[in-house]
DNA sequence: CCGGCAACGTACTAAACCGCACAGACGCGG
DNA sequence: CCGCGTCTGTGCGGTTTAGTACGTTGCCGG
């Protein structure tokens, strides 16, 4: 497989390495499909591989005791699946699941982690972006205690698009109630309000935002203060 | 101020540096007192310290858009407060606020900041502390979404405990009302609960585990998760 | 010893959400 | 175009928590 040109690449990351990173890493980059469903590492097990998607996102999901698990962050193009390898471990009690499928550069972790040691530079990107997630992880901690279904929804659909880069996607009442740790039925309603109010629009498992700024409206401000952390450490997103 | 000998350091990370790199921050460091209910960096403002708590805690508080705020993490003697300085970032939208007085070694960003650039094995104890701290924020997360306050009460009530190796705190209701991000009402149903169980006891202020064993039972899991892996990225905590 | 304040106990109504159940709508394969 | 599985709409009773309010207890300073 030739080596992909940086200029090509969709991840973020893999954008804002210098051209030597990038280089140092090129051999070792193999572009994999990110199938809908499939679990990049699960909870407790050995993280082999960094990912960095290109297209589709996965989810973090902390798994509780009783089997459950509850979804803590996302992470899409703008970032790096496996960061527990950053920190210098293998493990993590949290599994990534891929919600949508597409595509990644996958990178084993030897040499991710060789490279975070001896190239200040990536590493220091590499910790902004890790900072940038630690500061979407901290909101949900703080949104799921205090704001409603509802509000939490419209968040949650804000963010899969900035993630994807998309107003439309694959996703049912069924899913989203998982990831938002409520009813399925709750999702129902909740999703209806937003619809009765013009926001979003969807049928059978597609939902499409149909008028952002009404949904960033009845979104928490959590939406907001990640989506600006973004900004500031990792540079503007592209225009929505 | 003579330099603090290594050896009679409580602070978990402070202890686990090689000689070496604590002699390097020895002149740097002041102890200083951690006083109740000081805030050792505003949201949004320059981090100009890293603090190594010695005794007592402070509360990571995400800071919510109508002026609430919700905690998020808790930082004592097996830690560090200033995480924000290790990502390369001076802010962030968290604030640190000191819950329960006691003393730290305060270091200077800068002294910080490069030492985490040109150390190694300081920048790899530093990440290690970052991944664990990560999870209990994780954790909180979840927690927040899935758990019952009585569940959520015990949890805090014995991650309290952990990073102040102590069985009693000062602490009233209506300040644990705003750290779990309930009813001042509800935290006192939960804690008659708790108390009727025999597992704390509380009068004015103070509470008291009287059964450790009885209080794990009560929480929910996600105190031994994080617990778990404070211990596998930090080394075992002194037994209880 | 007494007044005042902070902390805790409790009660009531309302809202949010759960658990469950079931019916209708859609869409795809045969 | 028919059948069946998936997805969505809705309702009902029950639990948890919010919001509010007010009474009681205990400490502390005068």
């Amino acid at each position: 497989m030739p080596d992909l040109e940086q200029s090509s690449v969709r991840n973020r990351l893999l954008a804002a390495l210098s051209a030597d990173d990038y280089a140092m890493w090129a051999p070792h980059l193999t572009r994999v499909n990110l199938a809908f469903r499939a679990t990049l590492h699960h909870a407790g097990e050995p993280v082999v591989a960094a990912y960095f998607p290109e297209q589709g996102y996965a989810s973090m999901l902390a798994t509780l005791g009783d089997g459950e698990a509850a979804e803590v962050g996302m992470i899409g193009f703008e970032g790096i699946i496996g960061l527990p390898l950053l920190f210098g471990t293998d493990r993590s009690p949290v599994e990534a699941l891929v919600q949508s499928g597409g595509s990644a550069s996958r990178l084993p972790a030897e040499i991710f982690q060789r490279a975070v040691e001896e190239r200040p530079a990536l590493r220091a990107l590499m910790l902004r972006y890790a900072m940038a997630f630690n500061t979407q992880v901290t909101m949900t901690a703080a949104c799921n205690g205090r704001h409603r279904v509802q509000q939490r929804l419209a968040r949650w659909l804000l963010m899969a698009s900035d993630r994807t880069d998309n107003d439309e996607f694959a996703m049912t009442h069924e899913f989203l109630s998982m990831m938002l740790a409520v009813r399925r039925a709750g999702v129902t309603v909740a999703a209806g309000a937003l619809q009765k109010s013009g926001f979003i629009r969807y049928e059978q498992g597609r939902i499409r935002i149909t008028d952002r700024r009404g949904l960033e409206a009845a979104a928490c401000e959590c939406h907001a203060i990640v989506r600006r952390e973004y900004e500031r450490l990792l540079g503007p997103a592209r225009p929505r």
